[in-house]
RNA sequence: GCUCCGGUGGUGUAGCCCGGCCAAUCAUUCCGGCCUUUCGAGCCGGCGACCCGGGUUCAAAUCCCGGCCGGAGCACCA
């Protein structure tokens, strides 16, 4: 091999060393650092499409330096109403996925500066207060005409917006606009609403305001007044940029660099909307918030995922343009490569069948590594009456012989729901490695224990020992990985992943 | 209908801007084998992709045109 050959292997190597770790590809003129937001509107919990958002945008600023801020866009108390409890849930979540925030800003508590800015736009005439109603609009903006109220004198329109925010017009009666092009290729670009008029009490701001901002004039003012670089936005919102550009350039600034990204659907979970899903738990149809089965990050985080294996998940997604649909199994990779290491192994019994070992020559205490090659152990009882799976159970047949790890060599001689065996050997010698080894719990040192599953939930006996884990992720051996919850009546627990 | 954006193995992803070193990267899934007193994991091996058609070029995953498929916006939602 030449010096060069060498070298270039040796570079090869590295590029490959760096798609491993996830690299995000890089960001257009962030070399001075680089200050981003994630901005949602709480109208729900975070779910893992939030998760994206936060990892993302925080991994961004973790590789220039800079600020990461989180803002609630949470102008609609209406359709889009905000919950009170998810803007602590946002937070919370966030510093869990090791993205803490370095400044927090809720857009509801700062609208009078939103109307400071549209005051000065109809003072320059480029906004005006519109009465077309919604359909009559559609009619103008359709035939890219411009309707009667885009002419209004700005001494009338300043007068009409003060009227506005007195109350003196109905919700709906009018709206204001700001001025684009009414040709403008693209009807969705064509005079779009600012402000609008909503009755309705703000859970964060109560009644101090009736007329809120669109997202399109809150988020365009905002990303100037924080002196946001660089947005991360989803395809969806790829209109509000060039509708956001018109009040950059009314006002002489400079617009961030923008990147677009397409929606992730998560295979396991479909598609599923805020809105849909706050009105499925709200119809009581889930155990709470938290619940396994749901996608949000309460969820995972109580079924005991590493926000390492979040980040490391979104992260190797990157930020293209396509439409994702990606299963979790590969979420679960990440995860297992993490707990693998740490868990304690148990037995755990689902569906139990009891045996009765006859001709057992005598009780005893089997030690068990607590988890493959530990030299620390836990102890079971080896005694004549133990729990078994029945799936284990039904695929013996009459006459084979199974081992009860570390325990004992039996031979089935009976059937049924109680099962009946014949104590065989103690040593391993005649059981084939593998298939033949089952996990056991003796029935008197048995607890009940119950999974809260992804599928369905399991009940069964654990081995007392796992008590002793309580808060923990351990792996329940040919079972799967779970979270021990807490210990009442039942040891409760929370399926994690196979 | 109008406007816009995408299309690389089963699933994601790199490469595309600046054409050749791409008989295409990495991860995950799946299938074999080894190892292991569980299952993952680990190790070894395997299957498997540039949407289609033209054009430009000595050379196209990469550039151009057309088609097809998918997604989005056209809300006084975010």
């Amino acid at each position: 091999m030449s010096e060069a050959e060498k070298k270039r292997f040796l570079e090869g190597v590295e590029e490959k060393k760096v798609v491993k770790e996830h690299h995000l590809p890089p960001l257009e003129r962030a070399e001075k650092g680089v200050v981003m937001r994630f901005a949602p509107n709480p109208n729900g919990p975070p779910t893992l499409g939030s998760a994206r958002g936060i990892i993302v945008n925080s991994e961004y600023v973790r590789m220039y330096g800079g600020k990461f801020i989180l803002r609630f866009d949470d102008t609609d108390p209406r359709t889009k109403r905000p919950m009170i409890e998810a803007y602590d849930w946002y937070l919370e979540d966030c510093e869990w996925l090791d993205a803490k925030p370095d400044e927090v800003v809720y857009a509801s508590k700062r609208i009078s500066m939103y109307y400071d800015y549209l005051m000065k736009l109809l003072e320059m005439g480029k906004a005006y207060p519109c009465f077309c109603s919604q359909a009559e609009f559609k009619k103008y903006r359709d035939s890219g005409q411009e309707c009667p109220h885009r002419n209004t004198a700005v001494e009338d329109s300043l007068e009409i917006w003060e009227k506005m925010l007195e109350g003196v017009y109905q919700e709906g009666e009018v709206a204001v606009r700001i001025k684009t092009d009414m040709r403008h290729k693209d009807p969705a670009i064509r005079d779009w609403v600012a402000f609008r008029i909503i009755y309705a009490s703000h859970p964060v701001v109560g009644d101090a305001y009736h007329v809120y901002p669109t997202l399109d004039f809150e988020s365009a003012i905002e990303d100037h007044v924080l002196g946001i670089t660089h947005i991360l936005r989803g395809k969806d919102l790829m209109d509000s940029e060039r509708r956001q550009r018109y009040i950059y350039q009314y006002f002489g600034w400079e617009y961030p660099i923008t990147k677009l990204w397409g929606k992730v659907s998560i295979f396991e979970f479909g598609k599923l909307s805020t809105s849909q899903l706050r009105k499925e738990v709200e119809a009581g149809r889930y155990r709470g918030w938290d619940d396994v089965r749901l996608p949000t990050i309460k969820a995972f985080r109580r079924r005991g995922f590493r926000p390492e294996a979040i980040r490391k998940f979104f992260l190797s997604l990157g930020v293209s343009e396509n439409d994702v649909s990606v299963s979790l199994k590969n979420l679960y990779a990440e995860n297992r490569k993490l707990v693998d290491s740490e868990a304690n192994r148990y037995f755990f019994v689902a569906d139990p069948v009891k045996i009765v070992i006859e001709d057992l020559e005598e009780v005893r205490e089997v030690k068990i590594p607590l988890k493959p090659g530990s030299d620390v152990f836990r102890t079971l009882k080896g005694e004549q009456e133990v729990y078994i799976t029945s799936s284990d159970w039904n695929r013996f047949e009459k006459g084979e012989i199974f081992r009860l790890k570390e325990f004992c060599n039996v031979e089935v001689v009976g059937e049924g729901r109680i099962g009946k065996v014949r104590f065989v050997s103690w040593e391993m010698g005649e059981v084939k490695k593998g298939k033949n080894i089952i996990h056991w719990v003796p029935v008197s040192e048995a607890i009940k224990c119950m999974v809260e599953g992804v599928d369905r939930d399991c009940e069964g006996y654990a081995e007392r020992n796992a008590v002793s884990d309580i808060g923990k992720v351990v792996q329940f051996e040919r079972f799967a990985f779970c979270r021990i919850e807490e210990m009442d009546t039942v040891l409760k627990c929370i399926y994690t992943h196979p």
